[in-house]
DNA sequence: TTGTACGCGTTATCAG
DNA sequence: CTGATAACGCGTACAA
């Protein structure tokens, strides 16, 4: 009959020999005679004993187990992101924790408190609340969590704290996402983008504007407070009812795929045809975005390669990531070419033109 | 200057009083003079000392950690649960970690080692994995695993092993999507199901079938291995490439929303209007649902009741959990009726007749 | 190769 | 109300 509450003693005990050559023999220490090992393996698998983790977290001063902080795992970019994170945790023999912290959240002393009463291994953080340019305390608070644990994000650049970090070359996909609408003869994009005041969103617009600008486009933009399917919706109702006919865009280029995917709607609804009438580009490539109607033209941010990469670095990390911070991983993200964007001769063109596009 | 190394012995040096003293002022223990604790409290905010909750769970025989154990947290499906579950279990002062376990997985021996080993408060299952007829092993292995902590498991009931349990009522639910079917007029239906034997899709099939045969409608099965928006779309052009054309279903129910989604692309490639060619109902009502073209008619799961709902038991359960299972909780899957099953007049009619049904 | 004994950081018990 | 002290279950010097 197996007992839950069995210890190290007690095996050690039926099998004759110290507490502590049963702890050698189960860490795979290398000076144990084969008979005591194999004697004391008798008895363990015997009474089914399985050596407790949080012992051996308290006594080698490390649980592993990492944190993950993120808004939403509902959402699917940090669902990949969660997804793929866990995935190289569990190949190191780790665990990992999910710690929701709110969009509009920030990262407060309060916060932090659980990550570290935990000890944690090491925390990835990623979303929103890392990247608003006017949160004073962010640098100083992550300073205290890092004083426990190492800290990875996945982010843009956090002034006056500098550690591990993996990001999308926002600005430069989307600039590229531009440069496709130009030269399939769009004069006159709008983005949807958000009111948020965050790096991810500022890039975006950065990239846009800049794209728009080179190549002597005109830029419309609408922001959105909110992200989601039916916003989407909403906004590109807005977008257009806001403006006389003779001045509609063309083309637009939406945040996300989310909000791409209501966009889309919004434009069924007004009686319009994506690309004839309207060109949608959007942003994340999520997996329901080659099945949209019509499948979506999009920048492929590939969450998953950065939640692998950021937990490799998590992993990996020697400690010191705390003093000398590596050179941040920067992805670049592929631009998905689908038929939201428009005709198939002209991507054909593209695509012979520039290696760097991806089709799929 | 902050040290991460501080312990309660330390504390209690600086504040002049016992380590036993610092530990009731930390947790709150009423039998502590106000002076003393605040003289305590300062001393403690002065180091920023954080307590170490892994030697408070060796202590406490509890590590505020319940378990998560799914195939896949990007299946928005899964995604629902898992976030609802996280935020029920935060509410209790607990933390989660994910265990992942792929879908063609099997609970083993090996696996709950690692949740063993954890000490974990609790696990929570869900997955093909525990569904499985003819897994012979598992309630072994489960009771195995509820000598350490107590299961709940979102899924159908496991023979051979008793414990709370949270599912939808698959079989009615379909019915119910059926009946609407008929109601709308159709006369052959075809079901793109599974070929794998779990109850998830036995009971589904099962639903389909009594609910076509009680009706006098033909039913047509078609089953697919793996379940993406790629196979939908395949299975779409599949099933029907398969049929004369004279025996084509004018409607089709799929196993889920994200088959579903595929299944609509693979009818528009075929040329086929959706719903005047062919209904579509799906099952799960994902957040992309409401946003095909056209919206998508489905059975809410509704995921994230699922998950709290267990997370809920699994919390609440005074851990004789595994001498008295309690009643299964079984949610009833409302038919959220968009517009890819056909007319909204029809639709009106229904719900006037059915309060049932649920409009969105 | 094996055993003894201590420490990991807390809480709980029992005196005072 | 407070303080010693013994657990909690394991790893690891150090000694044998």
């Amino acid at each position: 009959m197996l007992d839950s509450r069995l210890t190290i003693i007690d095996i050690a005990r039926e099998a004759g020999v110290s507490s502590a050559t049963v702890s050698r023999v189960l860490s795979k220490h290398p000076n144990v005679s084969a008979l005591t090992a194999s004697r004391v393996r008798a008895v363990v698998d015997k009474y089914g004993y399985q050596p407790n983790s949080i012992a051996r977290g308290l006594q080698q001063r490390q649980s592993h187990v990492l944190g993950i902080i993120m808004p939403d795992i509902k959402h699917p970019y940090y669902a990949g992101i969660f997804s793929a994170a866990q995935r190289e945790a569990e190949g190191a023999g780790s665990v990992v924790q999910l710690y929701r912290l709110e969009y509009n959240g920030s990262v407060t002393e309060e916060f932090i408190r659980r990550l570290i009463e935990r000890r944690l291994d090491g925390t990835l953080l990623t979303g929103g609340f890392i990247e608003s340019p006017n949160a004073r305390e962010l640098p100083i608070v992550l300073d205290r969590l890092r004083q426990y644990m190492p800290i990875v994000t996945i982010g843009p650049e956090i002034p006056g704290f500098e550690c591990a970090r993996v990001w999308p070359d926002l600005p430069n996909g989307v600039r590229r996402a531009v440069d496709l609408l130009a030269e399939l003869g769009h004069k006159r994009i709008a983005f949807i983008g958000a009111t948020t005041d965050t790096r991810s969103v500022g890039e975006r617009e950065q990239g846009f504007r800049e794209g728009c600008e080179r190549l002597g486009i005109e830029a419309i933009l609408y922001n959105e407070s909110i992200h989601n399917p039916a916003k989407g919706e909403e906004s590109a109702v807005r977008l257009l009812d806001g403006l006389p006919r003779n001045r509609w865009p063309t083309a637009v280029m939406v945040i996300n795929d989310l909000m791409a995917l209501g966009v889309l709607k919004g434009l069924r609804t007004l009686g319009l045809t994506v690309p004839d009438d309207m060109a949608v580009v959007g942003c994340d490539n999520q997996f329901f975005s080659a099945f949209t109607d019509p499948p979506l033209t999009t920048l492929n941010l590939n969450a998953e390669e950065l939640g692998r990469l950021a937990m490799r670095q998590l992993i990996g990390g020697t400690g010191d990531l705390s003093v000398n911070a590596p050179e941040p991983i920067v992805v670049d993200p592929g631009l998905i070419i689908r038929e939201s964007c428009g005709t198939r001769r002209r991507m054909a063109q593209m695509l012979a033109a520039e290696p760097a596009l991806e089709a799929v």
